[in-house]
DNA sequence: GCCTGTGAACCACTTCACAGCT
DNA sequence: AGCTGTGAAGTGGTTCACAGGC
């Protein structure tokens, strides 16, 4: 027992899940979250699939890596698979996010709907601008930096995003891991330098405008 | 060194590159310019890969996609591979964005600097808010959304960013590519159907965090 | 009939290893 | 010596195709 793999429970198969794999979850989480908006109970990996641009022999290996949840002959059940992939995907229960940088984008991520709606709620807000700590916005109450530990460790916040300017982005995260931060959403267009143990996801508008342009210039076709 | 190639496309094997490939270079520029500005002038592609967590081979192998760039022996001059991996992406030049919803999110991105430091910049903006209507938000003029077709064929825009609600993202999308928009960077989370011949790229925030989340859970080491 | 789950085949991407240049 | 550029090998991800269940 005590000899067993430490392989979570998500996970059936011994060997590690692809970011490919997981991202498209994400995207059956999205599709099948419409399916039901609109009334449809029932759907099938080829549907399911086709209105994500992919095969439905993609969708079955990518749920096969967590379990059975299909019917032979039916397909899936929209409300169930939805159940499946928020437990997979570790959102059927909500998780406190805790935002660093009340800039622009910060602020649009502090009011940002879509967060709540997949069960992520920003609780709460760190800045260095003395005019903003002890105010609230958007009900959130923003803090000073050397506040961090203590409110990150109080409210056991394990998830940060991060959106303060590149030049002390690496300063700032190196703090949240401090606070116990594990996984890092990264809005600053720099590459972070992290513990292993520490989940790093990046998003930099720029360079996907850059993709864009690239795309454009070259005229490549869609894949 | 070499034939310094001069590349007529910048293309030079037959075959379309992958995103994998292109998002790489884009994340090469990002280092390169960093490099730059703390003073270097020169790298090779095992210390430019260890920055970003790749191989050198891999970092060869994607820039052999394009041309030959490197001295051997010497390594890889930062502004001059910075200017090729610019003339590759198509950002050696500027690029004027259309940006469509000024909620939260369109704000943060009118006011982004990011975008501008690699060669986009927001010139117009589209809301359906008759309140926004005729002001300037950042220096960005606002216009209703009946004046796009005219307004975009006028600057000969071509990349728009869409950051409106779901319920209405595909059929504005529907309404830039009526427009003459052939790339599009979709911050609504839903999954849009275009012709083949307009590029998207998608950026969905809670798909992002999601993958934290799955992260966080599973324990999965870092790749 | 329709559909899932899955081994096998296929394809693409990454890493290796080295010839050749500086 | 150091480093690039590149064929070859290796790895991982996607698609095929079908057995089996509804």
């Amino acid at each position: 027992m005590a000899a067993r793999s430490q392989i979570p429970a998500n996970l059936l198969s011994g060997h590690p899940v692809s970011k490919a794999v997981t991202s498209r979850l994400s995207l059956y989480l999205r599709e099948l979250q419409r399916l039901v908006r609109d009334g449809h109970d029932r759907t099938s990996s080829k549907r399911l699939g086709e209105a994500l641009g992919i095969t439905g022999a993609q969708v079955r290996k990518d749920l096969a890596n967590f379990g059975q949840f299909g019917y032979p002959g039916v397909g899936y059940r929209c409300q169930e698979l939805i159940g499946q992939i928020k437990k997979i995907l570790g959102t059927n229960r909500p998780w406190t996010v805790a935002l660093v940088g009340i800039g622009n984008l910060g602020r649009a991520l502090l009011g940002y709907r879509g967060f709540i709606q997949q069960g992520f709620h920003v609780g709460v807000a760190f800045d260095v601008d003395p005019a903003m700590i002890g105010s609230t916005i958007e009900g959130i109450e923003v803090y000073g930096m050397e506040r961090m530990a203590s409110v990150i460790s109080h409210h056991e916040i394990k998830l940060a995003a991060l959106a303060v300017p590149s030049g002390s982005a690496q300063q700032v995260a190196d703090q949240l891991v401090e606070a116990g931060i594990t996984g890092l959403l990264n809005f600053a267009p720099v590459t972070l330098a992290l513990p292993g143990s520490v989940h790093l996801v990046e998003v930099d508008l720029a360079i996907e405008l850059e993709q864009l342009s690239f795309a454009v210039v070259n005229r490549q076709q869609k894949n």
